[in-house]
DNA sequence: TTTACTTTCAAACAGGCGTTTGATACGCTC
DNA sequence: GAGCGTATCAAACGCCTGTTTGAAAGTAAA
C-alpha cells in the first residue's frame, strides 16, 4: 500500500512507537481539515500544525498532499453501513428508510468520527485526482445497493433510466442538507441538526421518495 | 453602484466606447471562468487574459477579485423565471412542472449565457463573502416562491417544518444534477444533458415530488 | 500647445502555497 | 563506540496568487 518510507532497519517496536503515531495523527488531523475546508481549502501547514508535526512531515510520510487524501479516505463506514442494512432482515421499504437515516447521520452529525463522508461530499463538486478512486470504490456500490433496493420498491415495469433517476432522487435530498449547509445556516439561523432533527429530516426523505417511487407510472404518459 | 473609477472629467460618449466596453468584457470572460472553475479555482489572470484585458484591469474596475464578483452576479434571469412562473396561469401543480423545468434548463443547458445559476450554484458548497448577497437576493425569494407552490398544492393540514423540507427535496433534486456532475460523468460516461435529457429529467423530479407531497401524511403519524 | 484626467500596460510586490533540502538527534546492529 | 538507517526539524526553494506601482497613451477642455 505505502511506499514511504521504506523501513528496512528498525524494529517494529520502534516504528509503531514513532514514526506510526505520527503518521495517525497526520491521518486524523487531514480528515478533519479535509472535511472543513475542502482540498483545496486546506493547508499542507495547518494539518502539520494540528497534528504538532514538522511541515515537512506530510511529504515524508505520504508523498504529497494528493498521497495525505488518497490515505485519508476510508471507505470501511459507507460500506459497514450498507452491510449492516443488507442484514436488517426488514422489508425493502424499512430498509430504505434505515438506509437513509443512516446516510443522514453520517452526513450530518458533528460528533460523528465519520468525517469520510463530508470529504466525499466535497470532492464530488469539484473533483482532484482522488475522485476516480472514491467514485470506484464507494461512490458506484452506493449507487448500486440503492437502486437494487429501489428496484425491490418500485414496480416491475419501471425502466431502467427511470430507476436511475430515482436513485438520483433520493441522493440528491441527502446530500442537499450537506452541500447548501452555508445556504440554509443563513437561511435558518436557529436550525441546530440535533439527533432528532436529523431522525425528523431522514423521516421526511424516506417518506417523500417512498411516495415518489410508488406513484411512478401515474401521474403521466 | 460602482465607485471604480469615478468619472469626472471625461465625456459620456468616451467612457461608453472604451471604459464600458473592457468593463463588460471582463464581466463577461469572469462570468464564464467562475462558473467553470468556481471562486477559489478561478484566477484573475486567466480573466483578463479571456477579456483581452491587462492584468491590472480588474482592480482598476472593480477594486478586487471579490468586487469583480459582486458585479459579475445577475440575478435577473432567475427573478424572470420566477415571474414568468407566476403569470403562467395554470394549476399549482402545472407551475411546479413548468419551475423545475425551467429550473433544471438554466443549471444544465451547456448553451445556455446564464451560467450565473452555475456559479450560485457552486457558491452554495463554500461561501465567500458574495454569499450573504446571494442568499439574500436570489436564494431565499426562491425557497419562498417555491414554498408557496407547495403549500397550494399541499394538503391543508401540512406544518411549517414538512413544508420547508419539501421545498428542500425538490431543491435538492434538481442542484443534485449540478453539483455531482464529475461524479455522474464518471458514473454514466455516455451521458449528455440534451434538451430532450433535460426535459425528462426535469419531468421525472416533478412527478416524483408531487407524489411525495400529495402523500405527506399517508406513510406514517 | 498646454493641461487635466482617464485608461492601459509591463513590471514588480508581498504573501501563501506545496515541496525540497541538509543538518541533527535518535535507536538499532555490529 | 562506530556505523547505519530513520524520523524530525528549521529553513529555504520555486511557483502562483491577488494586488500595487509608475510610466505611457490617449482624449477633451483651456
Amino acid at each position: 500500500m505505502r511506499e514511504y518510507p521504506k523501513t528496512q532497519m528498525m524494529t517494529e517496536v520502534q516504528i509503531r512507537n514513532t514514526s506510526e503515531q505520527t503518521r495517525l495523527r497526520l491521518l486524523e488531523a487531514a480528515r478533519e481539515v479535509f472535511s472543513q475546508h475542502g482540498f483545496q481549502g486546506a493547508t499542507v501547514r495547518e494539518i502539520c500544525r494540528r497534528a504538532e508535526a514538522n511541515g515537512a512531515a506530510v511529504n515524508y510520510h505520504f508523498g504529497s498532499k494528493d498521497g495525505l487524501l488518497a490515505e485519508a479516505l476510508n471507505f470501511a463506514p459507507l460500506k459497514a453501513m450498507q452491510n449492516a442494512n443488507i442484514n436488517a432482515g426488514e422489508c425493502p421499504r424499512m430498509r430504505l428508510r434505515l438506509f437513509i437515516l443512516d446516510l443522514m447521520l453520517m452526513l450530518l452529525d458533528e460528533k460523528n468520527p465519520s468525517s469520510q463522508c463530508q470529504i466525499m461530499a466535497r470532492e464530488l463538486a469539484d473533483p482532484t485526482p482522488a475522485l476516480d478512486k472514491i467514485v470506484r470504490e464507494a461512490i458506484k456500490p452506493l449507487h448500486d445497493y440503492l437502486g437494487k433496493l429501489v428496484r425491490e420498491i418500485a414496480d416491475e415495469k419501471t425502466g431502467e433510466a427511470e430507476l436511475r433517476r430515482c436513485v438520483h432522487s433520493i441522493l440528491g435530498q441527502c446530500l442537499f442538507y450537506r452541500h447548501s449547509q452555508p445556504v440554509l445556516q443563513r437561511l435558518h439561523p436557529r436550525l441546530r441538526y440535533s439527533h432528532k432533527e436529523i431522525e425528523a429530516i431522514a423521516e421526511h426523505i424516506a417518506a417523500f421518495s417512498l411516495a415518489g417511487i410508488k406513484h411512478l407510472g401515474t401521474n403521466l404518459a
